[in-house]
RNA sequence: GCGAUCGUAGCUCAGUUGGUUAGAGCGCCGGUUUGUGGUACCGGAGGUCGCGGGUUCGAACCCCGUCGAUCGCCCCA
């Protein structure tokens, strides 16, 4: 009768819905994370979606701005504040403290799945994104940090995007020398305040260390001048960031060394990276991490030392899909029922070659004439199409001359006992 | 939160200085041709021109608002 009352309701903003090649793409990242994280020994876990609110807000500390706008936090019917999850880490911390995980130290665990951030949506960045994750628990060694950024390393040459992705490597030091420096900086910014970017001098008083990747043509006049945390770092603070950078080109992984590569939160120490392109516009980052050893502690737990990462599976899947790594509708066998007093014959068939396993579609609908120009319009390697003649079934089979075969021999009892 | 650009058929897009009934290609449906055939042709369905207001004799086109999308800024766990 009349047509729908209602309006379709619209997607949330910032939310995707992924389909065809980009879905297919998708997958394939997922994929090869799967196999590679088997490869490194890391054991997969499971987490939830929302924590209590206190799990995000504690490990997030005074980024302030992050934890009240940036969250997607709502209050269930018992008045309790929950998140949504807007990273892995923090609710991988929780379990291992409220599990009692400390028996599997160093733990090593991968995860993938959604995240959601309260942000305006732009290109590679969305309110619900996904990410794969790795982490290493309970390790204070390098050994940790260059196993992780080998993994990350072999994941982009799985992927074959390897080339355009570099790996930019800095060291924030341990606690004091993080402080010593971050001093520094904020004696040295101070002093030209004036002549910094408006969003800088505000950065002075928040999160100082933010100035040193500031986009601001303005501030970068100064960052090559900044003091550097190479001259604040303890002798042991050297140490570890030179076992790392020795074990990574030991096992092959080639590095920079970006001085001005920051954290934005304090529980950070000692290596920070991120795998970076210049293919993705202003999201760049494809992965990042660090490690954090000073994490577990704001939620309570003892002194546990961890490094980690995360890589958005959107971008990684961009990246993918522009290298044309993926070859989607490889479709072996497509069958064109030409007349449908033959529709029974083709189920019977169908499900044969799929039990076979063969990819199989069937076309049996709209105009008889054209069934065929459909199936051979679907590119299969096979086309296997169906008559009646005289009262019978009968078949014709083009195709590469292996598979014709294969499947004559797999039709061929079929078509008989259809016609007895 | 701020800024720029853009919203016409399922998809990709035309649409002249504002001027009759808003078009094409692809896709979809039907038919003719071909008859072991991925061809060609004919026809058809499908549009509140994002939405609301304004200017005008007249708006897809100009103005305002609004919603949405895209890209960037801020932020980036």
């Amino acid at each position: 009768m009349s047509k729908t009352p209602s309006k379709t309701p619209q997607a949330i903003r910032g939310t995707q819905d992924i389909f065809g090649a980009e879905a297919e793409a998708f997958a394939h990242v997922v994929e090869t994370f799967e196999r590679v994280r088997r490869l490194y020994r890391f054991r997969r876990v499971e987490m939830p979606v929302f924590e209590r609110t206190e799990v995000f807000a504690r490990s997030l500390g005074e980024t302030t701005d992050v934890v009240s706008k940036e969250m997607y936090s709502f209050e269930d019917r018992g008045g309790e504040s929950l998140t949504l999850r807007p990273e892995f880490t923090a609710g991988i911390a929780r379990a291992y403290l409220t599990n009692g995980w400390r028996q599997y130290a160093p733990l090593k665990v991968a995860t993938h799945g959604p995240l959601f951030r309260y942000e305006r949506p732009q290109k590679g960045r969305y309110r619900q994104f996904h990410q794969l994750d790795a982490e290493v628990i309970g390790a204070a060694e390098p050994q940790a940090d260059v196993e992780l950024l080998a993994m990350a390393d072999q994941l982009l040459k799985e992927l074959g995007i390897a080339d355009g992705v570099t790996l930019q490597l800095n060291t924030l030091g341990d606690g004091d020398s993080r402080e010593a420096w971050r001093a520094a900086l904020v004696d040295y910014f101070a002093a030209h305040r004036a002549e910094l970017s408006e969003d800088s001098q505000d950065r002075l008083e928040r999160n100082p260390l933010r100035i040193l990747d500031s986009k601001d043509p303005r501030d970068r006049a100064f960052v090559a001048d900044a003091p550097k945390i190479d001259d604040f770092l303890s002798g042991e603070a050297q140490d570890f960031f030179g076992a790392v950078t020795a074990g990574l080109d030991a096992a092959g992984v080639a590095w920079a060394r970006e001085p001005s590569l920051v954290r934005g939160l304090d529980y950070y120490r000692h290596t920070a990276f991120e795998f970076v392109t210049d293919r993705l516009g202003a999201q760049g980052t494809v992965i990042g991490g660090g490690r954090y050893d000073g994490l577990m502690e704001s939620l309570g737990g003892p002194a546990t030392r961890a490094v980690g990462w995360a890589a958005g599976i959107e971008r990684l899947a961009m990246l993918v899909g522009e290298a044309g790594q993926i070859a989607i509708d490889a479709l072996d066998v497509s069958i064109a029922v030409e007349d449908d007093r033959a529709a029974v014959a083709g189920q019977r068939i169908l499900a044969q070659l799929r039990r076979s396993g063969l990819s199989v579609d069937m076309i049996a609908s709209g105009s008889p004439k054209k069934r065929f120009d459909k199936a051979a319009k679907s590119n299969a390697r096979a086309i296997v199409s169906l008559n009646i003649d005289n009262e019978k079934v009968v078949s014709g089979l083009r195709g590469s001359t292996e598979l014709v075969e294969r499947i004559a021999e797999l039709i061929r009892p079929i078509i008989e006992a259809e016609n007895r």
